[in-house]
DNA sequence: AATGAATGAGGGTTCATTCAT
DNA sequence: GATGAATGAACCCTCATTCAT
């Protein structure tokens, strides 16, 4: 038996148990007995504050989705000069974000996908939200002549699909590179990618100036 | 029942059975009784050519993997000119492979991930070849002087990424863009990522003399 | 929360709110929260009025049992002309207990019936005091001349049938005939199953005299 | 391991478990535990047969209707004289049926009560059946002149009343009566609580003639 | 007297796999 | 080769009751 916690700890305390089962583990592979031995609950308290091992699971990605994007800033409408600073903020702050979570980065890239239905479609729109993003920054850029021309959404899948695959390769150990470099190389590559190819001394002079 | 068929015919209608029902409902939401009720076959059947669900589906992914990496050509080692041609035709072939067949592309990007620790790892190895392939590609580039210095890891990691990215967003059907002009954009983006600037009209060049 | 009460009104509260869900919802489908909801009160507080579910069930039938048993006024040992008066008020008084307490009703006729061992016993004994007292009845009108031969035990069970059954229907909203008719064609009819044929005319009389 | 059997008969185990279960103790004190225990039958070949606990129940619940309603005939349009012989036969079939079957009896009379919206619906409409039986027998005799006249519905709703409570309290064990002498009984007094006075001793000399 | 968070035994259902025919 | 009835471990969820405050 434990101590009567108000409804926030009990709540968080589970939602942490199940964070380490779910990230150590895998979903399907996480049973419910995990989640409660690990928060040292009985079986009947979890489901006072979770409807379902599925409702738990969806409050854990809810509540990274909300980290993830709080992270992000939206870029400066007018100054063209501040935007790089910008950008290389928020990738710096989301990559700090995931790399300092690994287990809730493992959930976003290795359990929240094929679930079912419903968490697809919750992936599917978060990620649209910062395609989105990615996108109208591009289109801004490309306004303001510094961003290459082409294929704009084409451009956003790549930025984000590398993103992404930074993440889940650091997740995977193999990458011991440190957060530093991997967010320089991964914005020089990004800007090389869609940079109009003479501004992008801009950029390297700007990354030599941020260098700390 | 059905007609008596050969060990090879049958191994191959519950193969097909089983991509169709792990690519439209998922690994998890599939069941035994699905397959072998599209493959009209009966249950003991099923275990007559597949000890288990898991290892139809290993069966299947490393049938897809075969397919993937025997589009993939390596790039020559001497003459820098064909150097594009062959990445561009590499990416091309892989391309029309996927978008040819988005049950496949789906079990690769949705379902083979977070499945257990064994597929996992056949996954991590399946994409190590690749990144390894498109490290060596870029590696060359450098010492070839056309490729940017950097960080090559993490540009062969935007490269896969960007690739993975467009694949699985071309499979939630958001993106209806033909598969021509995703190449070639993807190609430009890529280019632009990692070719030294000062040889990017090579490419440009290159991509007009290829354009159909 | 709720202001104190004293130990009496709280029980009552309880008990109407229980009476509302096992008349609404029957017993199995009625939770402890329901109850509690019902009566604004803490799931604690109801534990210590009631010892269990099953306690609260069987205190509201009890009370049921009382209240019919209390309408109930035994029959006079000499005067035969004062019989058909007595009976008819007797029968006229359970109905309009029954018909004006539909939700106790629901509980004597759908819900205490099949429980447990203890609830069929409570139930078999309280149909066993009503029989005994119609046989009794009917013993003393073959005594007394009016009551036709036969197997007395049988005209009581079929007396005490039509007596549920009238109340099983008229809960279940089918029959809408209201209370004075169902009790007079009730009361004829029970007079025609056991009356000595030739002494039927008295019943007759006695229903036109007291005819409102 | 059990010797495999044709659906059929499996279908017939189950459900011969289940009656003894549901009989004895009751529906909800029944376990799905239990009735595979009686049947030695595996878990999982139970939900091969039956969708759920409360499926087989239902099926059982069927049947007894089926049984019940085909042991009722339709009474003579014409011949008047039939009448008589042909209600004794129908009330004579239903009792030997329920008084051979104490476990469907207490089915019908104890556990298919209050179960649920679907079973009370159920129940009621099976009664229905009988009820609209009788009432179009009552009519028919009101029209032919040898029932009293009255409110027919409500006869019919004594005379089955009168019925289940003699099967229910047979199987309550009360009543040691044997069967021919409760329908004898029970005959007489439906007839008199029903019949017009004057035509009774045609009801007597019946059940002389007709008495074994 | 009242609260409501915590408990945990209990029970129904699923589904991959086996095996007798 | 093929069948499909049978298996049973696994696992989720419910809800009456307890007890610390």
């Amino acid at each position: 038996m434990v101590a009567h916690l108000s409804k926030e700890e009990r709540s968080r305390q589970l939602l942490q148990a199940a964070l380490e089962c779910f990230g150590t583990k895998g979903y399907h592979q996480t049973q419910v007995s995990d989640i409660i031995e690990k928060a040292e609950v009985a079986r009947g308290t979890f489901y006072l504050y979770f409807e379902s091992k599925r409702e738990i699971f969806k409050a854990l990605m809810e509540e990274l989705f909300e980290k993830v994007t709080s992270q992000i800033q939206s870029l400066p409408h007018d100054a063209v000069e501040k935007i790089p600073s910008q950008l290389l903020g928020n990738i710096s702050r989301v990559t700090g974000l995931l790399f300092g979570e690994p287990l809730l980065t493992r959930l976003l890239v290795n359990e929240a996908v094929g679930l079912d239905e419903e968490q697809d479609a919750q992936l599917r729109n978060f990620y649209n939200q910062i395609l989105d993003y990615i996108h109208r920054g591009l289109k801004q850029g490309q306004d303001m002549g510094f961003v290459r021309e082409g294929n704009v959404q084409v451009m956003a899948l790549c930025l984000l699909g590398s993103l992404k695959e930074i993440f889940y390769q650091s997740l995977l150990g193999t990458e011991k590179t440190k957060k530093e470099e991997v967010v320089q190389e991964l914005f020089r590559t990004v800007a090389g990618a869609v940079i109009d190819p003479p501004k992008l001394f801009l950029v390297e002079n700007f990354l030599f100036a941020s260098r700390i």
